[in-house]
DNA sequence: AAGACACAGTGTACGGTAGACACAGTTTCA
DNA sequence: TGAAACTGTGTCTACCGTACACTGTGTCTT
C-alpha cells in the first residue's frame, strides 16, 4: 500500500475479521484538526491515534506511514472544488472566483502550505481542483501547456501571500524587520521605504488582490493578441 | 541567542577562553553542502558535526538549535544578490534578471524551498534580495505597498515553477498523473488534454517564461493606467 | 457445527532525533 | 597566580516513526 493506494483506491469492508474501528476519514480528520489547532509539528502517530482512542500502532492499519497521512490531511482539507460554471463574464471571474476559494481554505489550514511542498502525489481533491481552473480556461486561445501555466501561477501566488502575511504578522514586523530596519535603513532604503508606504493598506487579501489582478491582466493582454 | 542575533549579530572573537575552531560560516557550508546531496533531511546536528569532525553539541556553541542553522543555511545559499544597475532598459528587463537568478539558485539548492516556509527570521541576504528588486522598481509609479506586492508575486512564481517541475518530473508524471488519468480521463479532462497538448514543449524554464511575462506585463500594464 | 483463515488492535522494542547539563581543558584578564 | 570565561566532550532524557510478535474477533469453507 504505497500513497497512490491511500489516495485514490477505495477501501472495501474486509471480508474477514473484526470490523476496524475507525475510517482512513476519521484519521485524516483527527489529523487536520490537531494541525489546525496547533500546528503541523503536533502531528504525530500518538497523538492522532489519542485523539481516536486507540494506540498509536493501530494507525498503521489505514496508513502506510506518516508521510501518507499527511498527504491524505492535505486533501481531505482540500475537499471538493468549487463549482464555477454558473459564474457569468468568462474565464476571469471564474478564475478570480477559484483562486480566492484557494486562498480561503489555505488560510484556514495554514499547514497545508508546509505539507505541500517536495515531491508528492497529487490526490483526487487535489486534481479536482486542478480540473476546474483549466475548465474555467477551456475556452480559452492558449495551448494545454500554457493553461496549466496560469494555473501554476495562481497558486504560486496563493503561497506566496499567504507566506508573507506568515512572516509580516504584526509582532513579527514589530519584532524582525523593524528590528533591523531601525539600525540598518540606510544598507535598505527601498525596503524601509515601501514597507512606510505600505503601513496604511496593510491588508493581506489587499495584496493578493493587487497580484492577482496584475496576473489575470498580463493573461487578458496575452489572449487579446493572440 | 536567538535566530535573530545569529543571521544579523557579529560574532566577535571571544575575549577569553580557548580559541573556537570552527565559525557559524563553516557551520553553514557543511549544511548546506549535506543538504545539496542528500536532501534537506540528511541535516541533522549529528551528521553536520561529524562533517567538520565534531560531537553535535559543539556545534551548539554556534547556534542555538537547528532551526536557527536552517535559517543560517538558507540566508548563505542565497549570497549576496545580483547587481542590477548596469542592465539597460528599466524595471522590466531587471526584474526579469532578477528573477533568473533567483530561479537559477533556488534550482541549485531546492531544499531552500522546504525551508522557508511558516514564520522565519529574514537574513542580511534574503533582504538584500528584495532591496534589490524593489531598487528596480524605483522609479515606478506605484506606492511601496505595491512593489513589494509585486516582488512576493515574483517569488511565489519561482517557487510554484521549481515545486511544479519536482511534482511532474519525468518519473513521477509517469507513475502518478499519468496512471490516474488512464483510469479515471473522463472525470478529469480538462486535465489530460492540457497534459497532451504541453507534451511538446516539457521544459520548465518555459514555464518560468510564460507566468513571469504574463505578471510583468500586467504589472506594465498597470503602470501605463496610472 | 467447527475449524481455518484473515484481519484488528496491543505491547514491546529499536534506532534515530533535538537538546539539557555537568565537566574537563584552555586561554586571558585582574 | 588565581579567577573568570569560554570551548568541546560525554552522558542523559524525552520523543519520534515504525518493525514485529501476539491476542482476540469475525467470517468463510468444509
Amino acid at each position: 500500500m504505497d500513497a497512490f493506494e491511500v489516495l485514490w483506491g477505495e477501501r472495501g469492508a474486509p471480508r474477514r475479521g473484526p470490523r476496524p474501528t475507525l475510517t482512513v476519514g476519521e484519521l485524516a480528520k483527527a489529523g487536520i484538526d490537531l494541525a489546525d489547532r496547533e500546528g503541523l509539528g503536533a502531528v504525530t502517530m500518538q497523538r492522532v491515534a489519542e485523539a481516536l482512542g486507540v494506540t498509536k500502532m493501530a494507525t498503521y492499519r489505514y496508513v502506510p506511514g506518516k508521510d501518507e497521512l499527511i498527504a491524505l490531511m492535505v486533501d481531505t482539507a482540500m475537499g471538493e472544488p468549487p463549482e464555477l460554471s454558473h459564474i457569468d463574464g468568462g474565464w476571469r471571474p471564474q478564475l478570480k472566483a477559484w483562486t480566492m476559494a484557494m486562498f480561503d481554505l489555505m488560510r484556514a489550514h495554514p499547514w497545508a502550505l508546509r505539507a505541500t511542498v517536495g515531491r508528492r502525489v497529487t490526490g483526487p481533491n487535489e486534481l479536482g481542483w486542478v480540473e476546474k481552473a483549466l475548465g474555467a480556461l477551456a475556452e480559452a486561445r492558449m495551448d494545454g501547456g500554457q493553461k496549466m501555466d496560469v494555473v501554476v501561477a495562481l497558486t504560486g501566488q496563493i503561497r506566496a501571500i499567504i507566506e508573507q502575511a506568515a512572516d509580516t504578522s504584526e509582532e513579527d514586523i514589530a519584532e524582525g524587520w523593524a528590528k533591523v530596519l531601525a539600525t540598518r535603513a540606510e544598507r535598505f532604503p527601498h525596503v524601509v521605504k515601501a514597507l512606510a508606504e505600505s503601513e496604511q493598506h496593510k491588508s493581506r487579501d489587499q495584496g493578493l488582490e493587487f497580484g492577482l489582478e496584475r496576473i489575470l491582466d498580463g493573461v487578458e493582454l496575452y489572449l487579446s493578441r493572440q
